[in-house]
DNA sequence: TGATAAACGAGACGGTACGTCCCGTCTTGGA
DNA sequence: TCCAAGACGGGACGTACCGTCTCGTTTATCA
């Protein structure tokens, strides 16, 4: 019977507990060792978060203000600022948790159709409300912070195009295109005319445009090992 | 003794000051006639436009405040007020005046090679230091002012896709590409990756990805005319 | 005949209009001349001043933020942070103007009954529930912020020494005590022993105080003609 | 079966603890009785002492904070709210260590010199840069705390008044002062001119003027008992 | 002499207020 | 009528401390 969790084991024996703790005992164990102290509150964390999430819905990516965080999180502005360095660095921790751990890898067997299935899904999502004005927004603020560029590269871009490359890798696995396809390229030209039409809004982030986009895309592909020759 | 300044003239007469100021003494002088009054001041438009320019150099985009060009420029918020809603609109009149205008059309006789002219001057262009802040910091305002976001597209957008239009329409009429081609797809196609890089940053924007760009639109669109067969 | 202030005298000649300004023509006229700009509204600071006496009577001093006083006055913060440096400042002026200035010179004849009138007058005042608390709070600041003291100084103290100047003036004209006084000493004999029971609440701040201060005050100064003998 | 945190027996076996806690059994079993346990850490208590003096000198009374006090001796905050329950009762705590201990009695054999040696030696301890500005800020909070003023007066005030009040009882029995001298009211008026000079800074705190304070006393005091007759 | 509970360092927490920066509007007097 | 100057009410910024509250870790009694 093994008692889970943090302080050592617990073992009921009758009336009497005991606690018992393994002590390491290797030699480069006497090192100072940091001294244990208050660790973060999880309460405290999952409130802000929820309330920039609902902020955001309620008043944009522009209207979000740490002060309104704080406020509406019943917390103290010192302990937004304790943990992330901008609104931006928090919006992003909020957003990829609930926009990108979702998405699916779709595998049809045909590359063009997994490529459309991806595109089309993706543009679903996005176009949301909220959601693209944060992006938006992200991006704008990312130009001027470099480390908030970063995190929106890793936290949301990055997961999108290693989806696309693994699709592209099956597709050359199966032969539907050159193995020497530059995948870099690819994603820019999927992606590229996403974010275009998403900010300035000029023509709809449909169905039709996912599938033309891929068209070409695969088109191109497939033409530029012949050209090669 | 002429005492200086301002209008009319000024004179000294022992101790009082005359300021005398000749009525013109045309025909229609004395009518009701609606008064003509102070115009817009040429001095204090070209200052704000001046100064939002080198504040922008300066501080950035986002680093920019009407406040501070009111200040640089010597002149009241007030006056910046009356004429420009918004910061936005400030920044896209003092940029498209600097920007735009001087870029030009191509005609190498070749669309492949017109297009690879026209993006590799944009590309050039669009990637020195503030300006690339400028459009980003612009986009984001966009999606919270809609009013932004249409001055942006007709201001920046626009006359680029209408070149890019112009050079296709060439090449349909030398056949170089179908006549029902999708101009719209085509302009998204090309600027949406450019933008995209500007962006993220994850890649540079340089001549060759020019060039794949170029290469692989035009195997979309010669290769699309067959496949409607 | 005078002209009335701004715009000097339009006179229609015909069709020439005359503008005659009178200028005075003292010999520092021709200075630049700071142009003149909106003043400082008098709601504003009025509002400020009840709101800090409001305040004080319900918070006492050291309860009150300049935060508090503006959400009071209904007034932006930079408002007050623009003509006051300081809550001290600010605290200085709201009761200068309602401590000192209905303070009267006793006129009985005696100098010893003057005295005893004055200070027991005072006593009475500076007794009253906050204002104790608001002194003794501005001298604490005083110590740190120098200009407080300056203030301080002059706005509480420097009126209260001269009426008491006044007095002995008076008295040494009438020969009740000698002509080289020194007043400065004597000030400091009556006022001293009050601050320090106020400050430390010891004991009371009565009449029999007051008339004992005197009395001996009134001994020393006779006495100590003589013994120069 | 739930058992209650905190308390239990703690046996070290090789590398592992075991907390052995045993589980109360019966109604009345182990009576409250509080037990013995780990006293105040003197060199806690010194750092904490030590570092308030310190960071008095470097920024004032008014600049002094717990979390700066806490930070400098290298103490938990909670260690300090232990023991103190405000920073001026530390700050009393601190200073009365330091400045009061070493104040001792003279004995000329005449009053008018034992006072003026007093007088003479309290001025040049209290004027000395920090100090004055401690009391000062003390004061201002005794105001709100009535807890700080006893304080305060205890640790300050009183050992000097009681001090005065022995010489004037030695002056009493020598036959230089009447035998029912007030003598609350000489200290008044000896310490409240020090503590006005030195809170306001109108005038220096010099021998001069202790001299002058003592004579005028000195007469005030004689002339009292003839008055009388 | 060994366990144990209070004291300890560290510092996170909800708060209050600070003094600053700009916003967009309003007011003044000069041109 | 326009202009510069800048005061105004307001909102948010990021910082400094407040006093309370966990965390493990000492460490001084007393059983």
């Amino acid at each position: 019977m093994v008692a889970p969790s943090g302080q050592g084991r617990r073992l009921l024996c009758s009336n009497i507990y005991l606690t018992v703790r393994f002590v390491s005992l290797k030699k480069g164990n006497m090192k100072p060792k940091k001294q244990q102290t208050r660790r973060r509150s999880k309460q405290a964390h999952e409130a802000i978060i929820a309330a920039t999430l609902e902020l955001i819905e309620e008043k944009g990516y522009l209207g979000l203000s740490i002060e309104g965080i704080a406020a509406r999180a019943g917390v103290g502005k010192q302990t937004i600022y304790r943990w992330w360095p901008s609104k931006a660095a928090l919006t992003i921790e909020a957003y990829s948790q609930k926009v990108t751990s979702t998405l699916q890898s779709p595998d049809t067997g045909s590359l063009q159709l997994d490529l459309e299935e991806l595109l089309g899904t993706i543009f679903t999502r996005i176009r949301i409300a909220p959601t693209s004005k944060v992006m938006t927004g992200l991006i704008a603020e990312a130009q001027t912070a470099p480390d908030v560029g970063e995190q929106f590269y890793t936290g949301f871009i990055k997961k999108r195009r290693e989806l696309l490359f693994a699709l592209i890798q099956k597709g050359i696995n199966r032969g539907e295109v050159p193995p020497d396809t530059d995948m870099e390229i690819a994603a820019d030209t999927l992606f590229g005319p996403m974010w275009y039409r998403l900010l300035l809004g000029h023509a709809p982030l449909d169905q039709k445009f996912a599938k033309k986009l891929v068209e070409q895309l695969m088109v191109g592909l497939a033409t530029r090992g012949e050209e090669t020759l």
